[in-house]
DNA sequence: AATTACGTACAGTTAAAACTGTACAGAGTT
DNA sequence: AACTCTGTACAGTTTTAACTGTACGTAATT
């Protein structure tokens, strides 16, 4: 019974793991990511690489790498153990609000970008049409041009929508 | 002076479609199929498979398997002309509208069909709790069933979250 | 009815991403 | 100072995704 119970755990952990995930990768995270993310949410306190690489079969290279790419996104943090010489990870709390902020940043910053450059090559292509006098290159360069500004208008929509998306701005009791 | 101004449009129209497909990225298209979109996007009138595949040097089937994936998330639309044969797709206008309804679909039939299957999951695993008499595995089983419950949560503000930013319930001009 | 033109299924290939093992730098221990 | 332990860079490998060419079904044309 004992031994029944433990398979049924660890199944259902698999299963969790599995399911959790696919939700994880639609925050953008890669596969390996979100399974690395959902073995340190589940495991009761913080684990270390070796544990990460015991856990999902994987090379310490990957878990390091993987770790540090949830760092970066302020998914996971690091913690210290005094006397303890190996590092420490473990998942934040508040899925949530770490998991919308940390992708609308990502959202922001790349809209942002791709506008700015999409806008200065619609001023580069606005003086040039100027000195344009072939009617046919003329016609196309417009369409090109109009479209362009349909693109930053398109850009700024979503700025915009995704700045109320932010829980940062609302507030939800916790997670 | 017309060759220059040729390469120039050339050029730029190259440099649009790169910079744009990284915002359609975002969406969740394929760097192919976003490449794709704006090429279409960026045409005047509807263009036929062999077009494309001229246009993005890749393959006609690639191009069909393509336009698929683009039709079936309503970014692209099939367009008829008296007495031609060859099929004519073009992209739909109001990119804000089109791309955020498609992904705003896409997540939140992801999310609810996670939250099903994780709340079934809870709901098996509940039963299971009631009948250990192992105190370690009981332990476990708890922490495991509460990290269920938000995870459920998790997926319920998302699918919250993402109902508000449906550009079908708001207004928004035009595109 | 025969022929031509078109789109797509499918198997095979090529390109990209994920992963691993070794090797090494730096910190900690003896 | 020599030695041990830990994390990561890097090159090479494996796995996965993207892409292609051929072959075929269907619809239009003759």
């Amino acid at each position: 019974m004992v031994v029944k119970d433990h398979h049924f755990l660890e199944d259902m952990h698999t299963k969790v793991t599995h399911e959790f995930s696919k939700t994880l990768e639609m925050f953008g995270l890669t596969p390996a990511d979100a399974r690395l993310f959902v073995t340190l949410y589940l495991h009761q306190g913080p684990m270390t690489l070796d544990e990460m690489s015991q856990a999902l079969g994987k090379s310490k290279t990957s878990m390091s790498t993987g770790v540090r790419g949830l760092l970066d996104q302020g998914l996971v943090e690091r913690v210290w153990k005094k006397g303890f010489r190996k590092d420490l990870y473990q998942a934040n709390e508040n899925l949530y609000r770490n998991f919308m902020s940390s992708y609308i940043k990502k959202w922001l910053s790349a809209a942002n970008g791709q506008k700015n450059t999409i806008e200065s090559m619609e001023g580069e292509l606005k003086d040039r049409i100027q000195k344009y006098n072939n009617q046919e290159e003329m016609q196309r360069a417009d369409q090109l041009y109009r479209r362009m500004e349909d693109m930053v208008r398109f850009h700024e929509w979503i700025a915009e929508a995704f700045k109320d998306l932010d829980p940062s701005n609302i507030e939800h009791p916790s997670d």
